[in-house]
DNA sequence: TCAACAGGCGCG
DNA sequence: AAAGCGCGCCTGTTGA
């Protein structure tokens, strides 16, 4: 059963049960206090919610205590679609997805932002752009829903390219869902240890009657010992590549630029000083005390992730990098007294996906179990770090390592999973769109990029000397895209799966009913609070942790079954039950 | 003064 | 012959 909802004014809001097809089956209601009767249809019925993105109205259930099994996201979906049929220019939100489907000119937008504004004082009547008071407004935002919700569920089932786009839409809604518990619960955070790893490595943080620009103790002798190792005169300033080239230069280094790599390849006293000293500037800006002071509070650090935030897919974060948190930094991330964390990551995915999609027999076999770099380097005949370099590069469109000779024999030994990078090589060059699995679908080449390589990427018309750059960039980009895009699509439907398992009453993991987070003395249960690509964490009781750890092999493998279908390749996860994330792998 | 860009580096 | 994929965010520089 589907129910459209429209939340506000304030605790309000307006249902209505509408069909798979999207017709609705009754009248719209408005009730009260929405959250509550959110939470007694989901005890008493199995019911997808439809509205307009999740980023925007499940927040505000979650504060009241309240999660939901099931939704249609509204705003994901169409951006997947959007993006299937090579409009992605088009804008998905709600009211511009409506004006499309019904040929209106869209509704104003603040009428929906306002609306959807958590728990705040209705404030629809101050809005000048509004023509009615709020229950008319809701009333206009439930007819768009109604309206995109069957236009969507038709454009969903009559896709002509991928029979399983429809899985695509429905874990990509669940992913919305994750990722609103996810912020909600928060990654575990000791403040405490983070600090002192930043006093241990940086010394004391400097006092703020310093001034802004005060840095550590060790940040400054290293500054200090570099200028002195270069001879300078005056001191460099080493967050300035332009001035640390020139000294550099003047101390008879000649670089290409200042990055760790070409430091790397000079010997010189003042090499180990300067990697030392950007390894720990970088620690001290990114992730030192101001971010801790910024994204940590109630031990927990809570980023933002943006659902199909990058094009292949993969989610993005907004506040905080949390993508891109530095090893190091892991030791801070600790289960609660009594808890664990369970860390799971899927093994060398990129490579498995590639056999899955492939059909390559020999290369499917080499991804059957065990490693993939041993069983490619047997069957090449090279070591596994040759083996290792060659398939990224026929993955990523780079060169090979060793002068290309791993990447010639692994196209002779894998002949199908070759072609299969080099033919959406050639698609991206020639300005084609490229899929993954399940149908999601890279971006179209830019007007500028049409413009250089003289429109049709017709190698024959080349005249721009930039336009064979241009368009072997391109297929760099779309043969790293169907494989990134389905380790994607993959990763999502575990993750999809592994919160059904998770949140099931009934089954056998009923013990493993989710924490309701919202009533810290509620039943206490697993909680997913972290997803980086292909790596998983639950935060979960400590005698829970076993169950979880198998429910994460479920979902991996249920993921291979409804992405792939029937597939020789496996998918194994290295999970790890530790009371600090640093304890794993 | 501020926005855009470049260089750089963290993660996968 | 060389070069590889995707992000977020920090600082410094530049130019309106």
């Amino acid at each position: 059963m589907r129910v459209a909802v429209v939340p506000g004014p304030g605790r309000a809001g307006l249902l209505c049960a509408v069909a798979d097809n999207g017709e609705p089956l009754d009248q719209p209601a408005t009730v009260s206090d929405l959250a509550a009767v959110v939470a007694e249809r989901e005890r008493s019925a199995s019911v997808r919610w439809v509205w307009q993105s999740s980023a925007l109205v499940y927040p505000r259930l979650l504060r009241a205590g309240v999660r939901v099994g099931r939704c249609h996201d509204i705003e994901l979906t169409e951006a997947l679609l959007l993006g299937r049929d090579e409009t992605p220019d088009q804008p998905a939100r709600l009211a511009a997805a409506a004006a499309r489907v019904t040929g209106r000119p869209p509704r104003s937008e603040p009428a929906s932002l306002l609306l959807a504004e958590p728990d705040g004082p209705p404030r629809l009547f101050d809005d000048p752009h509004l023509a009615g008071p709020a229950d008319q407004a809701a009333r206009a935002v439930l007819d768009d829903l109604i309206a995109v919700h069957a236009s969507q569920q038709a454009r969903i089932g009559a896709d002509p390219q991928t029979p399983r786009f429809g899985v695509l839409t429905t874990a990509e809604s669940a992913g919305g869902l994750v990722a609103a518990e996810m912020t909600a619960a928060g990654l575990p955070w000791r403040a405490e240890i983070h600090n002192e790893l930043l006093t241990e490595l940086l010394g004391p943080r400097p006092p703020a009657a310093a001034g802004p620009s005060a840095r550590p103790g060790r940040l400054a002798e290293l500054a200090a010992e570099i200028s002195a190792a270069l001879g300078a005169v005056r001191p460099v300033n080493l967050d300035s590549p332009a001035q640390l080239l020139r000294a550099l230069s003047a101390a008879g280094l000649r670089l290409p630029s200042t990055r760790v790599s070409a430091l790397r390849t000079v010997d010189h006293p003042v090499i180990p000083l300067l990697l030392r000293y950007k390894e720990l500037s970088r620690l001290y800006t990114a992730n030192g005390w101001s971010w801790l002071d910024t994204w940590v509070s109630g031990g927990r650090f809570r980023p933002e992730y943006i659902v199909g935030g990058v094009v292949s897919g993969r989610w993005a974060t907004r506040g905080g990098g949390a993508l891109q948190i530095p090893r190091v930094l892991r030791r801070a991330v600790v289960a609660d007294p009594g808890w664990s964390l369970v860390v799971a990551d899927a093994a060398q995915l990129e490579p498995r996906i590639l056999a899955a999609l492939a059909g390559d027999r020999a290369f499917a076999a080499a991804a059957a179990r065990g490693d993939v770099y041993d069983a490619v380097a047997d069957a090449i005949g090279a070591d596994r770090a040759k083996a290792k370099v060659a398939l990224l590069s026929a993955m990523y469109g780079g060169g090979g390592g060793d002068g290309g000779h791993s990447l010639a024999l692994l196209r002779r030994r894998f002949p199908q999973a070759s072609a299969f990078v080099e033919a959406a090589a050639r698609a991206g060059e020639e300005g084609r769109a490229v899929r993954s699995v399940l149908g999601r679908t890279c971006p179209p080449p830019s007007a500028a990029w049409l413009s250089i390589t003289g429109e049709s990427g017709d190698p024959g018309h080349e005249r721009d000397p930039d336009a064979g750059r241009a368009s072997r960039a391109r297929g760099r980009f779309t043969r790293n895209f169907v494989v990134q895009a389905s380790a994607a699509d993959w990763a999502l439907v575990l993750l999809a799966t592994l919160r059904t398992i998770l949140a099931r009453p009934g089954d056998p993991g009923a013990a493993l009913a989710p924490a309701d987070i919202a009533w810290p003395g509620g039943r206490p249960g697993p909680q997913l609070v972290f997803f980086q690509h292909d790596e998983v964490v639950v935060h979960c009781p400590a005698s829970q942790a076993d169950e979880v750890a198998a429910a994460v092999s479920m979902a991996a493998a249920t993921a291979t079954r409804l992405v792939f279908g029937p597939t020789e390749v496996t998918f194994p996860m290295t999970t790890a039950v530790v009371n600090c994330y640093s304890e794993a792998k």
